[in-house]
DNA sequence: GCACAAGAAGTTTTT
DNA sequence: CTTCTTGTGC
């Protein structure tokens, strides 16, 4: 890739040791090989050794990466820079932790200790479960925050928030909030005003209302706000008014937020002792401790300082981590190296601003720690900037449509801050440009993916570099093609496995919604309690008809060689072997077998739960849609299908970027929570609930809809990734839409084909999705949806007058307990134990699971619009089935184990799903990667 | 051209 | 929860 000879900005680079750079590395310009080089340059001086620099990564595989390349071209061997500080700052913190930080958490006021046996808690599952179970006590403990635990709907709601102000550097302390905490939570009045006064500006010369006033139409509208809230018409002023009044900055900003800001601190603060008392630290804590004990500890400090710090991939860091690099800086020797167009990470705190503000946080943070001490160099930093602009990866024409994509347009209302004069324009050394980029379209997209690829291997016209610089034609294992989502990508293994088509799927998996985790989950609730609905899905496999498995539950006389098994498995002591069992019961050996052992041991031995905490977890998983990662091993020539997310820092010679048809974009994730950290105005509450009432309130927070339209989302993220999917290219990019294109396929100078695949379906029949396009009408009530929804609002609004009156000895009956117990009883319910309802809630869950009989539209997951007195009701839960036999469809879902038999018309047989195919996939000797991890 | 309302359709990414 | 579309009315 790179020259072995550095070119100017690479040479300056390497050359410049001291002092502090930032350095502009896009896609492709030799970063690694200038940094691993400047690096050894470093450390072949006679008077530095390798443990003076500290050389801060992102990720495992880039310190490791990076380690290799520096053996390679150092003084140094293998052995002498295996302990040298080339890490990842997660890593590093535990090893300075290690070191130093026996006592840190008494600079936060906590009496627990930091010791050997502390470990560190990588799995976001398992930190979830815990978390679950600290708030659980955390509830019973603190009596006094009750309004704050219905307006959670769900524990891991909070520990997000608190994992965000901990990558913020916004900590407890028992006493209170640690350094200028508060004040970050209280937000920056004037800053927020400039973004009021921005979005409140008229437009049109006037002529046209503000953005902000526009957004605002229709305020209060399906919301309950409190007495004091404006109207809309006072709020906005009458028709023809261009603007909001001024003084509602200040109305919406200042609110009383002492209740929460004390809800937030204690649960955080005990949240910290509870992980220090379990011996445990999780990835945001080690941070947290390591920033607080180079913060109080100066020995540490000085123990623990750098004579050369180095960043990569800075655009990735969070706000923490750059105080960090700062802390860990002994002299003015930092250099942060990263392209602010491939930040892609804000999910996971990174902060593109560390990058895009780099001057002034570095000033701003330097003087914020040296506020009351002398902690950091920097006070008078003047960092250079070095650009690295010769690309050696793309050609120049795939070079500029990366740079027309990074100042492209998401939407139409968006408006694209980035000057393209200030992007660091990139010069291509390709050897021939012959780039074709191109655009595919047609209503079934993944068939117009699979045939334009076709139409792609041995072509050509799409002629690759080969080993010997040659153009030579491209093969399938020269292909990627790029998503957004992984279900598109998933989408697309399966069709590409009706027509044998190589693809190898690198990313996440939704491991509890496979088949092998449905039946293992079916085992153990079969030896935990015969569980019918555990037999169910045994018997189903095996292939009874569904008359014969309710004969079956129903008399519990079950067929012997299951039941054997039955008692096979009850002789194993282990949950590992009873999942190994079933698994080879079954012959599920693949990767996501694999996976899924690992998965459900770690679980179990980590936190020695109990079969019944297993399952529970797994159901868990099965709501959440939990995924882990599986990695296609390269080598085999097979088209590589992953996110972009995925492909970040990867490079193909050709990419199909597909999915390019949404024009609009799914809201933040987060945006849902109810209690959320917003720069600049701190923490804010969605929802109010109120115990002031004889029965516990919801309020919606008026002043929150005012300032998250002042806020508004911006679409450069979007963008960013469309960089980075771009610039993975060396040759050529197509683009694949379905019917509609994007605006950012609109907005490119890419001319769009609509084609007709090529690619002949083996089965005309089979439809593209897995939907029944068709109403069906329910026979006999509530049988067949997930209770889940009774937790809903909108159910009690829909059924007539909320409860008003009715036991005030129970302020806590909403929100999350009264959810669940809702919930148990409507499970209940609806499979008709013998339960009779015992309070009022009770009585109207009865009245409402009797009353439906409306239409039911089933799709998977399921939707399920009903008519409630006139009026759309909905409720959602997954269905794990569907089965047709012959005219009759009959609909599982294996949570509430509830089955639905209907007629199918006719007509639409031929649109029923075709049981769906388990897409197994080698994946080479390699051990599955497994990154477990929490999807909201 | 602008204001306003209502409906429809989209509903992540993972070190 | 957001954006886009459509239709009505000023």
């Amino acid at each position: 890739m790179s020259d072995p000879t550095p070119n100017d900005a690479q040479r300056e680079l390497i050359d410049s040791t001291e002092g502090s750079y930032l350095v502009d590395a896009g896609p492709g310009t030799g970063k690694t090989f200038a940094v691993t080089r400047r690096y050894g340059r470093i450390v072949d001086r006679p008077d530095v050794e390798p443990d003076d620099v500290l050389l801060a990564t992102f990720t495992r595989s880039a310190a490791t990466e990076m380690r290799e390349r520096i053996v390679d071209h150092s003084a140094y061997g293998p052995r002498e820079l295996a302990d040298a500080p080339i890490r990842t700052f997660h890593s590093h913190c535990h090893e300075l932790l290690q070191e130093h930080g026996y006592a840190a958490p008494t600079h936060l006021g906590l009496d627990e200790r930091i010791t050997g046996s502390t470990r560190i808690l990588e799995d976001e599952l398992i930190e979830a479960e815990r978390f679950r179970e600290f708030f659980a006590g955390f509830r019973d403990d603190h009596p006094e925050h009750a309004d704050f635990y219905r307006a959670l709907s769900a524990p891991g709601e909070l520990l997000d928030l608190i994992e965000e102000l901990a990558s913020k550097g916004i900590f407890p302390s028992t006493d209170g909030w640690y350094r200028d905490g508060e004040s970050h939570l209280d937000g920056d009045f004037e800053a927020f005003r400039e973004r009021f006064d921005a979005a409140n500006q008229p437009r049109n010369d006037g002529r046209k209302q503000s953005k902000l006033r526009e957004d605002l139409s229709g305020f209060g509208r399906d919301k309950a706000y409190r007495p004091d809230a404006p109207t809309e018409s006072a709020l906005r002023g009458g028709r023809g008014t261009k603007r909001l009044d001024e003084d509602v900055a200040r109305q919406v900003f200042y609110e009383d937020r002492s209740a929460l800001n004390s809800f937030v601190h204690d649960a955080y603060v005990e949240y910290l002792r509870f992980a220090l008392r379990r011996n445990y630290l999780s990835f945001s804590f080690l941070q947290l401790f390591a920033f607080v004990l180079l913060c109080e500890d100066e020995r540490a400090r000085e123990a623990a300082e750098f004579e050369y710090v180095m960043v990569d991939e800075f655009q990735d860091t969070s706000e923490v981590q750059f105080k960090l690099a700062l802390l860990l800086s002994g002299t003015e020797n930092l250099c942060v190296v990263g392209d602010w167009k491939q930040s892609i990470y804000s999910f996971q705190y990174a902060d593109v601003d560390n990058i895009l503000e780099f001057e002034d946080r570095l000033e701003r943070f330097a003087a914020d720690l040296n506020a009351d001490a002398d902690r950091v160099p920097f006070d008078a930093a003047d960092p250079t900037r070095i650009e690295l602009r010769e690309n050696y990866r793309s050609t120049e024409s795939v070079i500029d449509l990366s740079e027309r994509a990074i100042v492209t347009p998401a939407s139409s209302g968006d408006t694209v801050e980035t000057d393209p004069a200030d992007v660091v324009g990139l010069s291509s050394n390709a050897a021939f440009d012959n780039t074709v980029v191109e655009g595919v379209r047609h209503e079934d997209e993944h068939e117009a993916v699979l045939s334009k690829v076709q139409a792609i291997v041995g072509n050509d016209d799409y002629a690759v570099e080969g080993e010997d610089g040659e153009p030579r034609p491209p093969e399938y294992g020269d292909i990627a093609v790029f998503t957004r989502t992984r279900d598109y990508g998933r989408e697309l293994l399966d069709v590409g496995a009706e027509y044998d088509f190589p693809l190898a799927y690198d990313g996440g998996v939704e491991l509890f919604r496979t088949d092998p985790a449905k039946l293992l989950l079916a085992w153990l609730r079969i030896l935990e309690s015969d569980a019918d609905r555990g037999w169910a899905v045994v018997f189903e496999r095996i292939g009874y008809a569904f008359d014969e498995i309710d004969r079956f539950l129903e008399t519990g006389s079950y067929p012997t060689e299951p039941a054997a098994f039955r008692d096979e498995l009850r002789e194993l002591e282990s949950v590992g072997a009873v999942a190994r069992r079933v698994l080879d019961r079954y012959g599920f050996t693949g990767d996501v077998a694999d996976v899924l052992l690992h998965s459900v041991q770690s679980v179990h031995d980590s936190t020695t739960a109990t079969r019944g905490e297993l399952i529970r977890f797994m159901e868990r998983g099965v709501e959440t849609g939990s995924t882990v990662d599986v990695r296609a091993s390269a080598g085999d020539d097979a088209v590589t299908v992953q996110t972009i997310h995925t492909a970040k820092g990867l490079e193909y010679p050709i990419v199909v970027m597909a999915n390019m048809n949404e024009g609009r974009f799914p809201p933040r994730a987060g945006g849902s929570s109810v209690i959320q950290y917003r720069d600049p105005v701190g923490l804010r509450q969605r929802k109010i609930y109120s115990a002031e009432r004889p029965h516990p309130h919801v309020y919606d927070n008026w002043r929150h809809d005012v300032i998250r339209r002042c806020l508004p989302r911006a679409y450069d993220e979007e963008r960013r990734l469309l960089y980075v999917a771009v610039t993975r290219a060396e040759s050529h990019v197509v683009f694949a839409a379905g019917e509609d294109p994007n605006t950012f396929l609109e907005e490119l100078p890419v001319a769009v084909e609509a084609i007709e695949p090529a690619v002949e379906p083996l089965d005309r029949d089979a439809p593209a999705e897995a939907e029944l396009p068709f109403a069906v009408t329910a026979p006999n009530g509530p049988i067949g949806h997930s209770p889940h929804s009774l937790m809903d609002e909108t159910v009690f609004e829909e059924t007539g007058e909320r409860p008003e009156a009715g036991p005030e000895a129970e302020p806590e009956t909403r929100g999350m307990d009264f959810g669940s117990r809702v919930h148990d009883f409507a499970e209940a319910y609806a499979l008709g134990d013998d339960v009779t309802p015992s309070n009022d809630h009770e009585r109207r869950v009865v009245e409402l699971l009797d009353g439906l009989s409306g239409e039911l539209h089933v799709e998977e997951p399921v939707t399920l619009p009903l008519d409630v007195d006139g009026r759309r009701v909905t409720v959602s839960g997954i269905a794990d089935l569907v089965h047709v036999t012959g005219d009759r469809v009959e609909v599982i879902d294996y949570k509430t184990d509830a089955t639905r038999a209907v007629g199918v018309p006719e007509a639409a047989q031929r649109l029923l799903p075709r049981p769906r195919r388990v897409v197994r996939r080698k994946v080479g000797r390699d051990e599955p990667v497994l990154h477990e991890r929490r999807v909201a």
